[in-house]
DNA sequence: CATGAAATTAACCAAACGGTTAAACTACTT
DNA sequence: AAGTAGTTTAACCGTTTGGTTAATTTCATG
């Protein structure tokens, strides 16, 4: 890919990603990837494209491949651990990914209805054999999607909100979020294993 | 209050509370509203201002008052339960307050520090107790507001993406919050009592 | 009913915004 | 060295934005 392109992309990502559509001008991108503005729409038109450039890659990340964990021959449960730090590790790498995503489902849904999106019927799939099997509680299908989203993803959406609560610096959540890992998977064996 | 006054807060809390910010139009305020948008300056300086007085407002709801539960005489599980119904049920009322206010403690954490807020404090300091009494199971505090918070608060933030996942319309979401509430006392029993 | 302060409006303003244009620069081909 | 297609830039454009102004309306008080 062009370099030019390419330096766009990082600073397109970056500028949306903390500021979101509305709270970002084309000009702090241009002034971040070190180039004029009118490459931008030379490269990407407009404004609205270079953004769904962006979130088509988040929104893909966010809801992230599953099935080479959960084809693993184990217990559901154990499958939804591996997931859950695995998933926790990515979001430590990731923490403003989730806002973002959420913010944008929220303000498009009828642009983000039209990306390809699996994981969650996977996830229920897998569930249910397993559930049918007796070797998981039942729970409501959707209640799922939100226990387990929510006891990974919640924390980096309230990052701000914890920062705020502990004083927390970005080390401190860091290493709350790596403890968070062993609660994580506690917290999902402690509430499906049957 | 002046009744214009009034109108002006209903309709900027609308709009700010859907589009936030960066996304809000004092023309869309002033339409909504009814009025000329001469108006929203006149009763309240600017946009920064009127911002503001909502946000203000919704950063307290969004942390309630729960002296009046948990001063009650029984266990601290008990109580946790009883604060997420009724929190749970407030949310239910106010769909949107959760992404609103983390959105703004995120984009500008430096305003809501000077907020007063002893929610998270008063909380953890009720739950100490239970645990030095043997009541109530050992975590990390900060991992309790996560864990607590998460339960109530994530599936309203990630309500667009129910809805997206889900294919769930307004009053399906709205069911699905009054079966939460159910599931989240049972969480929080599975998890916290002894 | 006169009057003056408060409330309301239409018209306006400067700055910021996304986007365009035409010219200039670069690098490769012949 | 001349030509050419792709790349980059400065300057510009029309629109939208938050905000202001001056004039008008409203209304309680004397």
């Amino acid at each position: 890919m062009n370099q030019t392109e390419e330096k766009i992309l990082e600073a397109a990502e970056k500028v949306f990603l903390k500021h979101g559509y509305d709270g970002s001008r084309m000009q702090a991108i241009a002034d971040l990837a070190g180039i004029n503005k009118a490459m931008l729409h030379y490269y990407f038109r407009s404004k609205d494209l270079l953004f769904e450039r962006i979130f088509k890659e988040k929104f893909t990340k966010f809801f992230p491949a599953i099935e080479e964990t959960f084809q693993l021959e184990m217990h559901f449960v154990d499958k939804l651990c591996i997931f859950a730090e695995k998933y926790i590790d990515f979001l430590i790498q990731n923490p403003y990914l989730p806002l973002f995503v959420l913010n944008n489902i929220n303000k498009n849904p009828d642009f983000s209805k039209n990306l390809p999106l699996n994981m969650p019927q996977l996830l229920l799939q897998y569930y249910l054999e397993d559930v049918e099997k007796g070797l998981c509680k039942m729970y409501q299908p959707a209640q799922i999607l939100i226990t387990v989203l929510g006891i990974c993803a919640f924390p980096f959406l309230a990052k701000p909100m914890m920062t705020l609560l502990l004083g927390a610096s970005d080390e401190d959540f860091f290493e709350l979020m790596q403890q968070r890992k062993e609660e994580a998977k506690k917290q999902i064996r402690i509430l499906f294993e049957v």
